[in-house]
DNA sequence: TTGAAAGCGCTAACAA
DNA sequence: TTGTTAGCGCTTTCAA
């Protein structure tokens, strides 16, 4: 079917090799002879087999992402930005971009095992880490090249960049604080997941600050979902006595609260303040425009994938533990606490 | 590093031939020496590599898909699940997925004939057909497998699955009739798109089977997104004499509009009726829940997955050109038109 | 029941 | 400047 570099050789009545090193342009080659195979290779439309390559250099020239979907009606704004990150830059650096998609738990851990052992990528970029994550613990103890959006509480060390959700949520508590609000609720989600831990310490650091007694009807979780802020909303909301404030711990839960509260007749940025996380597109389109931490996803995601690569390549990395701090951007659905 | 066959075959004075046949269960192999070579391959974690598998059988066992992207800051909910019902289908069907990240243009083409060209992927799928598209010209030509979500205008038969937009846009629009509107405004995007083009088909159409002028002024073009949207609601909610029904080619972009609206002091569902098409989540969390026509985005990402594995493996496929009719949900941001 | 040999397409060390 | 040889790791004839 394709053309190779033996039909090309036996064409020209060359060597392989030569019809090798003629095309890479090694400089032991004579001009006539590399234009003949130029020439030749171009009309036949020659173009090296990749999986040849790939077995003969010993290296994939892939990464691997494994998106973690929950469920099958999965859309996370999140995620499509950070895969858009990916591939740019993985394409600019010269690298396939391989996806799984897969629920955490045993599959998840198959298909990164299948993507190590079956030597099908040269390194993979980790998102959503945990507490103690059997991705990283695996990853490092094979020795293989990988990046991770997030930290552990593990005791190893690895290259990550990460955003400082704990001082983040600091902030925009201390933001809550200041418009009056005290009854400060807060939709988390399992807190096994780093960012929720962190985010959570945040919140915590916040009000003991001002000398808010933590109450822990305030706090609640659920899913990392529209549908998940939704009732969990719904559910605060419902109480005896609500709280003012809903402290989301990203934007999709937030959109999801917001609508629980609109559907009880409050009005967002009024009767109740909503907040969010990661400024997805939608946030700044949302009605009312949601406060929101803005975390820079698609930087994080081509700078990932940039320390991949020198990962794989062996070269050393300037910065290998990156914190960034997310930005506090204030719209409209938060407010000064109603009288 | 890792553990081969040779390794194997060494350790127990065995060929390589007899060890690969021990493993993949052939039944000339001693009961004894199938046993003592699984517990070999056992004990020292052999694991097949793929590279060289694919170089011998000839086939990557890989799909490829290239996300059309616009801008870094991209995010449609549609592509999200799309990508899941790939992903996981897929890999049930023993697939890698290979995915890129490209807006139309050269460098997509480009993309297209490194994955096909460099025979990294067995099979192709496309999303968003355009009327002439390159993409499938060249896939034709060159007789690659490759399934399409979308139709074109090209003179070619090739395997997809559709949205019948213009029965669904013609079945949207008789039910905004009926509401008494008459002033109904298109925001449209690309007619080059192929499902723009049918979307309007059938816009037209209803206006007039119901004897209703298509004024050139309500029909306004703009892009497959919120900011898209936004604008181009804001243009017309502008005019001396605005329309009363803004019908928009996806939810993504109603969401825009509706936020256009109310920021012009409209109340959504009363003052103005607005609609979608895909059904993402969002939807059905806006504020108010959004009318829209759905399509079942995972299971014609499944569909469409199976289809080409059928495709690469040479069997036949029963249905090679699925029309499906979307669904039309009618929620609150669409009413009877205000006195 | 096992092994030898060939080869997928490419690259690289070495020899001529 | 070019060719020979070897081999990446695997599968599959074919012969023993």
């Amino acid at each position: 079917m394709a053309v190779t570099l033996k039909e090309i050789s036996r064409e020209l009545n060359l060597s392989v090799t030569t019809v090798t090193r003629a095309l890479y342009g090694y400089d032991d080659v004579a001009e006539g002879t590399r234009q003949r195979v130029w020439s030749l290779a171009e009309t036949l439309g020659y173009v090296p087999d990749t999986t040849a390559q790939r077995l003969r250099k010993g290296r994939t020239d892939t990464l691997g992402f494994v998106i973690p979907t929950f469920g099958p009606r999965f859309s996370d704004p999140f995620f499509s930005e950070f895969l858009a990150a990916l591939g740019n830059e993985a394409a600019r650096l010269g690298f396939d971009l391989l996806v799984s998609t897969r629920a955490p738990g045993a599959e998840e851990q198959a298909a990164y095992r299948r993507l190590v052992e079956g030597r099908r990528v040269d390194g993979l970029i980790l998102v959503r880490t945990r507490r103690h994550d059997e991705r990283v613990q695996y990853l490092i103890e094979r020795d293989f090249p990988f990046v991770a959006f997030g930290r552990t509480d593990l005791e190893v060390d690895y290259s990550y960049v990460d955003s400082d959700g704990e001082a983040g949520f600091r902030q925009l508590v201390e933001y809550l604080v200041g418009l009056g609000h005290q009854r400060i609720a807060c939709l988390s989600a399992d807190p096994e997941l780093t960012f929720v831990a962190h985010r959570l310490t945040g919140y915590r650091a916040a009000l003991a600050a001002h000398g808010i007694r933590p109450d822990p009807n305030l706090l609640i979780q659920a899913d990392l979902t529209q549908r998940g802020g939704y009732e969990a909303a719904g559910r605060l909301l419902d109480r005896a006595e609500p709280p003012t404030a809903l402290v989301c711990l990203n934007d999709l839960m937030a959109l999801g609260a917001m609508r629980a509260a609109q559907q009880r007749g409050l009005a967002v940025g009024h009767d109740i303040s909503v907040t969010g996380f990661d400024d997805i597109p939608l946030a700044e389109n949302a009605h009312p425009p949601l406060t929101t931490l803005e975390q820079p996803v698609y930087d994080i995601g081509k700078r990932l994938c940039a320390m991949l690569v020198r990962l794989i390549r062996g070269e050393s990395l300037d910065d290998a533990h990156v914190l960034l701090a997310p930005n506090l951007i204030i719209r409209e659905s938060t407010g000064p606490v109603p009288m």
